[in-house]
DNA sequence: GATCATTGGATCCTATAGGAAAGTTCGTAT
DNA sequence: ATACGAACTTTCCTATAGGATCCAATGATC
């Protein structure tokens, strides 16, 4: 609607200095999509619940088209199912075996990945992979950090891994999983354990020191780790909110 | 044109004995997103070319609504780019570098596959590779057959390795590289040898046999033989574009 | 003659309206 | 009381209109 206050109208050269702030004209569809993926880690729409078109564009308060577009492109993803005349649905939660052969996939690409971030880890690098770890791990006595958080942290971790280690079509595949999307769904009200930071930290040590066996490695157990001893544990035990 | 003019409207519901098989309602949108990826694979779009809303709307005698949400798809998948208020553009052709990233990415996940398939290959799995091949392999005396034909061939065959596999993520990370895609597009007019025919008949026997490391090095071999000996050419042979 | 401002055209983006189909509810007959 | 049928409501799906923006062409000025 209206322009970021004055002066920005032309884009990029307001001033013929370069700012490029670039006022991300995107827009309104992604923003969209942004909330609705929101909504989907919340559980404010729960898996298996309707997403009505009209309901979300009411909802957002914006028209059906933007809805319409931005679901389409989370059925891509595979978040919602759609139902030729019966409008989208969120994905349902995913079972243990899902669970299972998400993790055999990642076992698959992402200790590779390590290992060859290791091989040519430079400078800038190493730099941006510690970077990550300071931004979550410096100051874990004051207050807790929330679960959002933390995966979030988890997130860029694995994607800077992959980018690191080369392969587009690797940190790709690794993004189009939305794995963490699933796990965030999965327990998104527990608290998570500092295991988790330890075993980055591992890696990040490892890649820095350019050791790629040692990285495979500890990618390896961190994923190993994560499914064995704090996913697959939840479908066994009672589905408690606890914390 | 207005809504539903009388002619082409009521699809075929007319009468309350629903007696038509399934009316596949399903989609307006599917087909334009159907129609639209045949496009670029013709070439009749050509990668970098401007796929307009409202021309491709015209074009297909549909409103641009659907349109909109197929183009949203499709940018999803990475097949088209979106600038934020220029429109979209069909993606350009993969690089040499990202073509071996491609490959590098499928040397990673295709051996792999293969030899699961093997260890867990069952009468029926059996039966349905060499159904495929068979489909592909028999009359090659008459006629050639369309380089379309073979390419179709060739991502079933792919993908029902990974199926084989039994590993959903690994199926759904193949299929969203698109690869079969991106190949066609860079070398749609050419014949192509039938060593891929014949690399994919040692393939299938060696998973059929449950071979499992003969399955992994057959897939191996085939993959590089692609990409050095097929593909790679085709960067450092003359270009390609005249006919 | 070259550069900049202005105007025009095309396109995208959002919003709204109307028709069609499916699910649901209520009423009636058995 | 239960089953069947009809009407209703909700929702999706398509089409069209209007506002805003960007690219291109033209004319004016230095």
């Amino acid at each position: 609607m209206n322009q970021q206050g004055p002066g920005d109208a032309g884009p990029q050269s307001a001033d013929g200095f370069g700012i490029e702030v670039l006022p991300r004209r995107q827009a309104l569809a992604d923003e969209v999509h942004e909330a609705i993926k929101a909504l989907l880690m919340d559980h404010r729409i729960a898996p298996g619940d309707r997403v009505s078109i009209d309901g979300m564009a009411r909802e957002l308060g914006v028209s059906p088209t933007p809805v319409r577009e931005a679901l389409a492109r989370l059925e891509s993803a595979e978040l919602v199912v759609k139902a030729p005349l019966r409008g989208y649905r969120a994905a349902p939660l995913l079972t243990e075996q899902q669970l299972e052969d998400l993790y055999r996939f990642r076992l698959l690409i992402e200790p590779w990945a390590a290992a060859r971030a290791a091989e040519g880890i430079s400078a800038a690098g190493a730099i941006r992979l510690r970077a990550e770890m300071d931004s979550c791990d410096a100051p874990t006595e004051s207050g807790y950090r929330s679960y959002k958080e933390l995966t979030a942290h988890d997130t860029r971790f694995h994607l800077l891994t992959a980018e690191l280690a080369g392969s587009e079509q690797v940190r790709l595949a690794l993004e189009r999983t939305h794995c963490h999307l699933h796990i965030f769904r999965l327990y998104f009200d527990r608290a998570v354990g500092s295991k988790t930071l330890e075993e980055h930290r591992a890696i990040t040590e490892a890649i820095a020191s350019a050791d790629a066996s040692a990285a495979e490695q500890a990618m390896r157990h961190h994923l190993e780790a994560a499914f064995q001893q704090r996913l697959r544990p939840l479908y066994h035990a009672p589905s408690s909110t606890e914390r």
